[in-house]
DNA sequence: TGGTTCCGGTACTAGTAGGTACCGGAACCA
DNA sequence: TGGTTCCGGTACCTACTAGTACCGGAACCA
């Protein structure tokens, strides 16, 4: 009878040869890097692991499916992101969405993009994808951007009814779409563009 | 020898039963409604073939491949898109931008942009879908809006310095990523809430 | 009327990719 | 040291699908 997995035994139930923590990053990154390139048909197994320099057994012994695998690395991907408890707190709107965005390389910021664009076309189809990129990555960044906008209107810098819900999600969307369906990169001219034109005379409007 | 298919040539060179061009429209529109559904992986020629009543011969006699007929397929659901030339003009930018897309059917707008969805990570590897996919259908929509907003500026109802290339994007890429990227259908109420809480307190804004 | 091409439908081919099994070798444990 | 599990790599199985060939029948033309 095989030893059961529970969290109580899952430590201490096995022998041989343990199973190298190291080599999980290498193949969520690997999987990055080729959906960023190829999207998730065109992401095959095989290509993984040869991007991983891995075998396809050590890939199916952390991951039960390719669906599995996606989730997974999608989820290693929004680890990196916002830190809601730590956001910029300049005095000024403008500022703080700079200090937010800015100090990510925008290089990267493109590529993530370019990933949720690749599978936005399984969220339909894949239950758990879907919750994966929404939830995980452009979720915490429209959270970011609404507390630095709300914090901008109670301190008197933007009009007092101003949606900052709405508003927040401005920046993300337009992101994506020029990444996603432009296929164009996102730069710190587009970011401030899309500052100054858009977010800020929005906000900041008295009519 | 084989009849050669020029131009001149093409209209009289072949005896025996038509083509029926009635079966065009049925085939593309079949593709449209399986790429809504499945994505562009998803949908099989099987699939669409069953959904048209058609046999697969009657789909390679038009269109050489499966690329061939989702570029044409999503070529013709644009051709029911915007009039560039009878743009509504009712003197309010607000007013303007709600005819111009309320009496379009909003589930058909939904349907439309996620099938952009589905077909966007395609942009990056078929070149011919990326093309097809921007110019021919948001490309339109959102030069439809630079003219109503520019109108605006014009008349003197948004604020001189306003960006009307930059805010003409704004519905649209705020539709896409609610359509591709959350998942949820374009409503009367989204569209006037996004009116309301950013586009029109961007162009009407003097600070 | 006979030849040609289209029609919907079906059978088939060929290539691809998810997933499994196994290799020799290395790491770990008792 | 012997047993177990991991490692990268490869061969293999199986399911699926783009694309082709062909069917009997219908439409068209000379």
């Amino acid at each position: 009878m095989d030893e059961h997995e529970n969290a109580e035994t899952a430590s201490t139930s096995k022998s041989g040869r343990k199973l190298d923590e190291s080599r999980d990053a290498a193949i969520l990154e690997a999987a990055l890097d080729v959906l960023a390139e190829t999207g998730y048909t065109g992401m095959t197994m095989a290509l993984v692991a040869a991007r991983a320099k891995a075998g396809k057994g050590a890939m199916y012994r952390r991951w039960a499916s390719k669906e599995d695998l996606v989730i997974d690395a999608v989820r290693h991907m929004a680890r990196r992101d916002v830190d809601i408890d730590a956001l910029p707190d300049t005095g000024s709107l403008r500022d703080d969405i700079l200090a937010l965005i800015l100090p990510e390389s925008l290089e990267e910021t493109s590529k993530r993009l370019r990933i949720l664009a690749g599978l936005a076309s399984m969220a339909t189809v894949h239950e758990g994808i879907g919750e994966a990129v929404t939830d995980a990555n452009v979720g915490e960044w429209i959270t970011a951007n609404r507390i630095l906008i709300q914090r901008a209107i109670d301190r008197g810098e933007g009009r007092p009814d101003a949606r900052a819900d709405a508003l927040a999600r401005v920046i993300p969307a337009m992101c994506a779409a020029r990444s996603g369906l432009e296929g164009q990169p996102i730069t710190a001219e587009f970011i401030t563009a899309l500052l100054d034109d858009v977010l800020l005379p929005a906000v900041l409007a008295h009519p």
